[in-house]
DNA sequence: GTCTATACGATGATAGAC
DNA sequence: GTCTATCATCGTATAGAC
């Protein structure tokens, strides 16, 4: 058991590094070889571990896409009021930040490489999530909790907003909760003063 | 004359290829090879119009740089409200964003590929343009036409809600005029209806 | 499981004929 | 300015010894 123990934690080393790499050069420009290096391995010996370098893509962003999805169900079960479902979605994402900054980011700009088949479940995913946060948003104009604004417009910008979160935030710097604070407030009050 | 006109043109059309690919495929997973083929050359016979791969990068990241530091320095010029400057700068997301759709990409996402000088170079003038939208932020709380909330949170939220716009906006489906309606009530109004 | 050695295609870029 | 031919290097991945 002691092996297998071993085995799963130098996976797991292999795919933390694989994330910091590509989030910080690009899953195109990172090699087997210097990913291999990380960990103290020649590249050979990888494949023992791993079965390509796109499986890793593969699993660093269906991860994530698995958090998104698993943590709108929750919201959607659990809040029914349209504000509050947009206050835990910022929740969501600065979670799902925090919990594991590079793979998050991976996630977010690397999905483009991943080849046929997976891309197109990943952007699947991606587009249900959204559709999810679409509607969320509708339901808040039709019953009047929220400005009569474009919803798609009111979709990327709300959304995007969020997408800064992993290249910012480091655990010592602010508090979840200031974070969470700051953007309720400027998402959903706005920037100006009444 | 007509030699160096038709020179030029193709200089831009090349340029215009490669935006639109590395926005596409990303700049690492761009093979020379491709981006000739892409203007009807083979690959050597672009090297007489480039002078590497990495110089269309640049050219692109810092074109782009340049319209945001040459706006935002007008717009400190001719504003002096920070509610209208912001307003100001939403403005000049869109008008960049929808005066080069690609190359707007490119300069988001792939300004980590320049290498050591330019990147530095890069850096530097983001930074700088930052600095400048940050400190009408800190303006626009002090002097109470803005919220208290953290300057430093509200520059990325702010920055990052506007950095979707080249993904999404095209010619045919919305007016920038309606883009700017919303996304200036949504930043500055806020989704909440009071 | 790790290593060395290697397959072999693709890469950015250049040389030189036309 | 364009092409064909080529270079040197690097890419992912595998074979096989230990």
């Amino acid at each position: 058991m002691a092996n297998s123990v071993k085995k799963a934690t130098l996976k797991k080393d292999i795919l933390e590094a694989a994330a910091e790499l590509f989030k910080e050069k690009g899953y195109a420009a990172t090699s087997v070889r210097e990913l291999a290096q990380s960990v103290g391995l020649e590249a050979s010996s990888l494949y023992n571990h791993i079965q390509s370098k796109e499986q890793m893509l593969q699993e660093i962003c269906m991860g994530n896409a698995n958090k998104f999805t698993d943590g709108i169900e929750h919201i959607l079960k659990t809040y029914s009021n349209p504000i509050e479902q947009l206050e835990q979605i910022i929740k969501l994402h600065i979670d799902v930040a925090a919990d594991s900054l590079s793979s998050v980011t991976v996630f977010n700009d690397e999905w483009k490489h991943l080849s046929p088949p997976y891309q197109e479940t990943f952007l699947k995913m991606r587009k249900s999530y959204e559709s999810k946060v679409l509607d969320i948003i509708k339901n808040g104009i039709e019953s009047g909790v929220l400005r009569q604004v474009d919803p798609k417009i009111t979709l990327y910008s709300f959304l995007t907003s969020l997408r800064w979160i992993h290249y910012w935030f480091k655990p010592g710097r602010i508090s979840k909760e200031r974070l969470y604070d700051n953007l309720r407030i400027i998402q959903l009050d706005g920037l100006k003063k009444e």
